[in-house]
DNA sequence: CTGATCTATGCGCTTTGACGAATACTTCAG
DNA sequence: CTGAAGTATTCGTCAAAGCGCATAGATCAG
């Protein structure tokens, strides 16, 4: 059954744990955007919600999440609270799959338009 | 970028798709591990069943999704159906992430056995 | 203390996604 | 054609996650 060997490895148990806080926290697009306003500037929760257009409890929940990830800080002040990111590399991370993503296109497109024949390497359908 | 404004921005449009592609792609502890084992080496699927210790089926679904997120490719040889990694900056990215967390929780620890004081900052339970 | 402001949480609902099991599909040998 | 090996997909089920709404908690001014 198991000719090599099961699963729980160390790097299984790593990967579980990066997922369960980062991979997770990053795996929806408000708390993107949330990631990039505060790569701007640190903000507090109401300041995040108006200019983002999300509704106040959303965006704590949400800044739960990040926070869950080890990805933001809070910091009280006064009757608000500043959330500031926490690891600026999560901004290159993410900048770097949009590299990615961009060149996937990019290239999708130069095969598609081409000969069109096999779909071996995904579909970005340029819907949105 | 666009400082301050609703969110219809053309960052937020960009970070929907990255997310639809990319980040659901690597959301789940198994296909992490089926990158890293394609990262080793293409491989046919039941290889990675069989290596990682998961039903075929399962291992074609996450299969599916890594394929949707552009950050593998098919290929048929025979029978079989050779999976390879696309793109291997994903393996850096995920590298990256998983040193942010060796430093998150080493610095966690640092804190909480110093003064006991706030917990501001995530807290990855040294439970696993 | 009281009210105002800001933030977090509880609840019910709905959607999404992973899984096991079974099965259909594809390709090739004979 | 027939069977076998490898792969993909369907179905039913279940747990997780996001949201809106209302509300509890925290903090400060007066």
């Amino acid at each position: 059954m198991t000719p090599t060997d099961p699963p729980p490895t160390q790097l299984a148990q790593e990967l579980d744990l990066l997922h369960d806080r980062v991979c997770r926290a990053i795996d929806d697009p408000k708390r993107l955007l949330i990631l990039y306003a505060l790569h701007e500037r640190p903000r507090y929760v109401v300041e995040l919600a108006e200019e983002l257009g999300f509704p106040q409890p959303t965006i704590s929940r949400h800044l739960a999440a990040l926070l869950h990830g080890g990805l933001v800080t809070k910091q009280r002040q006064g009757q608000t609270v500043i959330y500031s990111l926490r690891d600026a590399r999560i901004i290159g991370v993410l900048d770097t799959m949009r590299e990615m993503l961009r060149d996937l296109v990019e290239e999708t497109a130069r095969v598609t338009s081409a000969g069109a024949g096999a779909e071996e390497r995904a579909g970005p359908d340029p819907g949105a």
